[in-house]
DNA sequence: TACATTTTTTAAGGTTAATTCAAGATAAAC
DNA sequence: GTTTATCTTGAATTAACCTTAAAAAATGTA
């Protein structure tokens, strides 16, 4: 992680710029708001310490043209300053974080590890993936290279039991059982069905990937080749 | 925007409930660490208040079972303890900011609004916008190019929850809980009503934007082409 | 307060898509 | 060649969804 740290004073600058080394965070420092708006230009930190009181264009005023910029970094406000009025301008202006000096620099790192954690962006999609087909079961959607299409709810479960065992003798009872429960009601032809379904969901995106039926006792996801 | 507030003195409660209201930010109320846990499974919430004095399970221990789940709701946590330590395990523990009691409503507001602006995609929170439509939530005006109407809170608020998320498949759950609340006691004939509304709304300013229904599961939001 | 208007909610019937079933066609095994 | 399992197709069934209308609630206005 790398943040850039906006502040005059530059005993503390430092002395941050060590604390932060230590955590493995790496510090760049600047002491006046002109270079700090030319570094964030840059679009390479995590995230920034700005201090409020800075000589020529202050805290707020680099802040506001940052945003201005459509710069989005995450920025957390230093200020000597208590005054409620003054943090509500602050997050009013675009700033994520504000802290109060004199503060503890245990507090400060734990609120910089905080926010740079909630602005990475999260990356949670159930998407499975085998040879060139991709299956994400959330969306009910089947890609393969770049053709895609979507396809209903017990053919994504179908695949996704054939998916995750992929080269490996599937039982038909173990399918009617991972599609439809241990104790479906179900008529076997209802799987013939499905496997047929799948099968031309497969050859509609023109993947490699085939179900081989091994006769007596169940189906196999193969790759050609 | 619809937070929930975890936090057993029931008047404070009460008071923020009212003060959020104010300024156009829904609020649920709980008032122990069960009934949090059970009310952010729902995964409908832009961000939690939550006190860390809490009896039985406590506000640390909400966290650390939240953040297990997988549950990624920003979470503001309440405390009288002001003791660094304190705070450092909070943020630790998954907290995305920590707050002093007493404490300013203006501040919390202010907080607040912070972390749901850094969670959310959008840089401005009150001006959504996905391909050619713009949603102004605190005008509740639709706009698409240059033609714009005005729509009801509700169909703001379902609008709002597939702009936040296009191109994502919304259960109808999930829906019913952005919109509703975790405990609505609503029809479900209620959500297909609103998705009609919404659809009429947006072929009348002529978006290219359409909600496709995936069956059996919930909608999405996509622009044509 | 009474009335009008808008918004929200519910309910009912029509429509469509997904699922299931069954029958004939096909192919493998003996 | 007969038997058996699987494939394919189409039709029946079911469940989800859409649309509409009207009741209920909230809001605005005289």
């Amino acid at each position: 992680m790398r943040i850039l740290i906006i502040d005059d004073d530059i005993a503390l600058c430092k002395a941050l710029g060590i604390s932060l080394a230590a955590e493995g965070i790496q510090a760049d420092l600047c002491h006046s708001g002109d270079e700090g708006i030319y570094y964030l230009k840059q679009d390479i930190y995590d995230m920034c310490v700005l201090d409020r009181m800075l000589p020529v264009c202050d805290g707020l005023c680099v802040l506001q043209e940052a945003r201005a910029l459509g710069i989005s970094t995450p920025i957390l406000m230093l200020t000597a300053l208590s005054r409620i009025q003054d943090k509500v301008d602050g997050f009013a202006q675009g700033a994520d974080d504000y802290l109060v000096k004199p503060f503890d620099t245990r507090e400060l790192i734990a609120r910089i590890r905080a926010l740079a954690r909630r602005s990475a962006q999260p990356v949670n999609e159930a998407l499975l993936q085998y040879a060139d087909i991709a299956l994400n079961t959330n969306q009910l959607i089947l890609s393969c290279k770049d053709e895609s299409l979507t396809i209903s709810i017990k053919e994504c479960e179908l695949l996704e039991a054939f998916i995750k065992s992929p080269n490996t003798l599937l039982p038909r009872n173990i399918l009617l059982g991972r599609v439809w429960g241990a104790d479906a009601t179900i008529e076997d032809s209802c799987l013939d069905s499905y496997i047929h379904f799948v099968r031309r969901r497969l050859s509609c995106v023109h993947s490699l990937c085939t179900i081989v039926t091994v006769r007596g006792m169940g189906y196999r996801l193969e790759a050609q080749r």
